[in-house]
DNA sequence: AATTCGTGGAA
DNA sequence: TTTCCAAGAAT
């Protein structure tokens, strides 16, 4: 039995912090959002960053800084033009909650973004996570952030047994995370990035937290010979990396199928916008039902489930996997063109063109019907 | 406390 | 090809 590793950790603290930070300042990528300590274009980033990798999140990250500069622009955009900026990104209730935040900025605050934890925590959207990386990286505090990355990089060193989601090892991440930022921020400058007006310490070293996490101590290749804190590491020591962290068997998945309806007439085709709430809430979308079990989707059944008669000829022109979180859907697209009309669909229904089509947010699935080959190219 | 919320990248 | 899972938060 392997026993955890915490009682010599603390002397090798100081020790880990300096070897971590000097490592930061010659392995760190270049990702734009290093560039600032705005707190308010480090709060976007934070946020796009949940449960997204940095190199998919920076192309968003630039444009949005573009077009919403500031949380007044932000508080005052619409919900289309939020949704469109962020369409790809998913978990699209950040989004919505970002800009619920930044109203609660402008009104509460007179648009000066609060510093304080508790503050951070009382905007929408903003966990434990987000309020220690935007007090640590825009305002130089030295509070701490466990994200995947630090849980992992720290249940190796230490050797953590337990299934880090426990609510004990979640209490030992948080506490090892405090007491290092707090070292770093008893070491200063030295070892760290070079201290510009962009850089704070506490920042840096959270920031080299997950950055050795993301590039060196990564999930399923961990690369232990290029590690700065190698050297004092448990599960090198015992060749037991691949094994941490342990973690909760993953939910059951449940598969399942929808239909997918592509009408065109007269160059237009129609879409529809979904309910103001729960999944995907706010998109638009071809219009789409759910066909159970595993027959066969003949035209006629397809045409029986849109309550569509014979004024379109249906042909089956795609078959598009997508998943929502446990959900494995299976996307059935049919095809609907010819001599029909345009009073098919309810109030929430739109006939558009592919150039008014592409300025609507659009799920990933149905953006990807829409590229379909299938479908006659637009104007 | 267990579930829900999306997507694209990587192996 | 399928599977896994990321710089989490809310309920």
């Amino acid at each position: 039995m392997m026993r955890q590793q915490l009682s010599g950790f603390e002397s090798s603290r100081e020790s880990f912090v300096r070897l971590l930070a000097s490592w930061f300042r010659g392995a760190a990528r270049e990702l734009p959002w290093r560039k600032t300590r705005d707190p308010y274009a480090i709060w976007v980033a934070e946020v796009m960053l949940q449960q997204t990798q940095a190199r998919t999140v920076v192309g968003y990250w630039e444009r949005w800084m573009r077009i919403l500069p500031t949380p007044s622009d932000l508080a005052s955009a619409s919900t289309e033009r939020i949704l469109k900026l962020w369409e790809g990104l998913g978990y699209y209730s950040r989004a919505m909650n970002l800009r619920r935040a930044a109203q609660m900025i402008q009104e509460r605050w007179n648009g000066v973004f609060p510093s304080q934890e508790a503050q951070l925590l009382e905007l929408p959207g903003v966990g434990r996570y987000t309020a220690g990386a935007i007090g640590s990286i825009a305002f130089g505090k030295a509070v701490p952030i466990v994200d995947g990355n630090v849980a992992r990089v720290l249940a190796r060193y230490l050797g953590i047994q337990e299934n880090i989601q426990a609510r004990a090892s979640v209490d030992q991440l948080w506490a090892e995370a405090r007491l290092l930022v707090e070292e770093a921020a008893r070491q200063g400058h030295e070892g760290l990035l070079p201290p510009t007006p962009v850089r704070t310490v506490t920042g840096d070293f959270n920031e080299a937290l997950m950055e050795l996490g993301a590039v060196v101590c990564t999930v399923a290749t961990p690369r232990c010979g290029d590690c700065p804190v190698n050297a004092g590491c448990f599960a090198r020591a015992n060749g037991v990396a691949h094994e941490l962290p342990r973690s909760a068997p993953k939910p059951k998945t449940f598969n399942s199928r929808n239909v997918a309806l592509l009408l065109e007439f007269n160059g237009r085709l129609l879409v529809q916008k979904r309910p103001k709430t729960g999944v995907n809430a706010n998109f638009w979308q071809f219009p789409q039902m759910s066909a159970p079990g595993t027959a066969a989707l003949t035209t006629s059944r397809v045409r029986r489930l849109f309550g569509l008669g014979h004024e379109y000829a249906l042909a089956r022109v795609a078959s598009i996997r997508h998943s929502v979180t446990r959900h494995r859907i299976v996307l059935e697209v049919f095809h609907g063109s010819g001599r029909g009309n345009e009073l098919l669909g309810g109030e929430s229904s739109r006939w558009v063109t592919k150039s008014q089509l592409s300025r609507l947010p659009l799920t990933a699935a149905h953006r990807r019907i829409a590229k379909h080959p299938g479908v006659a190219p637009g104007p």
